[in-house]
DNA sequence: TTGTATGCGTTATCAG
DNA sequence: CTGATAACGCATACAA
């Protein structure tokens, strides 16, 4: 493997001559850059990434760290930051860590290595003060709510998209209402709940916790929670649901079952996939292809020049048919 | 930011006893394993991987390159390699090229500056000819049916699968079959190509070029192929659809316009993704994820030993409502 | 079991 | 415009 030496040696210039014809570095005459580009062509040169990266102390690579990649979610905001780092030209490492607690730490440990020159994190399980002296090792960008000075952050206010589609339901006449969601805990998780149990209290109905149906991720977790509602002696008249894969899941099920949305059940979701269309899901639409680009701007801008945001992308109620 | 040589200094030992106790040597004695791990912690040590990756030669990273992760096939085949790749600590570094040509190239010349150990190519747009050298630089694993003597495969035989499918329709009666793919060039493309005109020559029924539909990739490209069959004169009473999204788009905007499914149109898709079941859509499974976790093994098999395989994996016929 | 010295392949500084 | 040389931070063969 020829280095950049032996390119020097054989275009009869310095390594600061291959350089920078490497680095297209203005000011180095016509005459020597042919030789040394002949020369890298004699010899097959390839530069080596590593060594530049240890020179220049930095990688062009921003470190993604998400559960899953196959869900909706998490993969159209991939796909948005992918779109984007691309455009910038930077790499995209990925950590995906099941939200185990022990590979999100193990994670930022390897970023903190300067394996990238910053990171995006997608969602979490650990707790923020165990993340904290990592995401402050290096630029860092959050998709959830957190209100961190030198913190980066995009993100949909769940409290008050979630409170949106209560409102929606109520202000049709439901009053026995429940909900789906992917976990119990986490930022977002509890801004639902708050969202959920103030609205209703602000009618003056209690939350029904037999209502609340967690680990909903895909649709097939929709089908589950839709035997489970069949065989229930007092079923909600309607039910938010946190995406749209766990709505088509409940609906398809249901259908099954022989009864009818909205008439038995009513649904909302949230992300506006294309599922959601198909199937005439009333739905909150999330702008998450587009959270995912302003992420990696959010990156950028913090790395260049040192400016911490905070940024709210805003839900959308979109009315179908299922409510 | 501290360095090996700084904790060497304060622990009293030699850089050399430094990087055995990171690296977790044998033969070092307790006591300066101790002193070193102190001084490790007093300074705030964390190696530079970059570093570590140059002085190697080796990066411990499998490059991925796809064209979109925003596909349930993609993020599925993803999924599979990035649990994989974590279960052996390989970080996974990701190319999206959007089938562009120019941005495949780019990808498989970042790959070559020894960026990663190898790469998995789930699918290209550029010919095997502008590919070859950079795949025969390094260990290198394409998800499909690519016959090279030093080049891994893990695939689907597009062929057998998608004949299976038609002639499942054609035992079903059907004669007036047509198909919805993703793109017209390609290998799989033209392996689908050939088994659906040799399937049907077999029956004497010739090839109907209106009622092939490309550009087929989401649930939105189902909707479109389904107003455009609806608005035309002479109808198939068949298709099969490459993706079950396809498919799921196809039907709900058939019945919105009053139609019939298996009735008026026939569907039989490929994938078995969670949609599929919801929907009852007759399907082929593919053992997608289980194909990426192969594809990683594939990858590590041939970094290790040399070896080079070609493996099959075996699609199954899912019989559901839609035929 | 430990230390010395050298290599890994670039970039960047500074003098010319 | 060009070249010599010192970083960059770690791993490792070899000697002790």
């Amino acid at each position: 493997m020829a280095n950049i030496r032996e390119i020097a040696k054989l275009a009869n210039v310095s390594v600061s001559t291959v350089s920078r014809v490497l680095n297209k570095h203005p000011y180095v005459a016509e005459e020597k850059r042919l030789a040394v580009m002949q020369a890298i062509e004699k010899l097959d040169y390839i530069q080596n990434i590593n060594a530049v990266h240890l020179s220049r102390g930095k990688t062009k690579t921003v470190g993604v760290m998400l559960p899953y990649v196959n869900h909706p979610y998490f993969s159209s905001l991939l796909e948005g930051i992918g779109e984007e780092a691309l455009k910038h030209e930077y790499g995209l490492h990925l950590f995906q860590t099941a939200y185990d607690p022990d590979k999100e730490i193990e994670a930022l440990a390897k970023m903190k290595m300067r394996m990238v020159d910053g990171m995006i994190i997608l969602s979490r399980k650990s707790s923020w003060s165990k993340m904290e002296e990592y995401c402050l090792s290096m630029p860092a960008v959050i998709c959830e709510k957190l209100d961190h000075p030198s913190v980066s952050a995009v993100f949909i206010d769940h409290y008050k998209a979630f409170r949106q589609g209560l409102d929606h339901l109520l202000s049709k006449g439901y009053r026995r209402i429940g909900y789906c969601i992917a976990r119990r805990t986490g930022t977002n998780s509890n801004l639902r709940y708050q969202a959920f149990s103030e609205g209703l209290a602000e009618q003056n109905i209690a939350v029904t916790e037999d209502w609340i149906f967690d680990r909903c991720l895909g649709i097939e977790d929709g089908e589950r929670v839709a035997r489970q509602l069949y065989g229930m002696a007092e079923r909600p008249d309607a039910l938010l649901v946190s995406s749209d894969q766990v709505a088509a899941g409940i609906i398809a099920e249901w259908s099954k079952l022989g009864l009818r949305i909205p008439g038995d059940l009513a649904v909302l979701s949230f992300d506006n996939h294309p599922i959601s269309r198909a199937l005439q899901i009333t739905t909150m639409d999330l702008p998450v292809n587009e959270m995912g680009k302003t992420a990696f701007r959010l990156f950028l801008e913090r790395l260049t020049s040192g400016q911490v945001k905070q940024m709210e992308a805003e839900a959308a109620l979109i009315e179908r048919k299922t409510v």
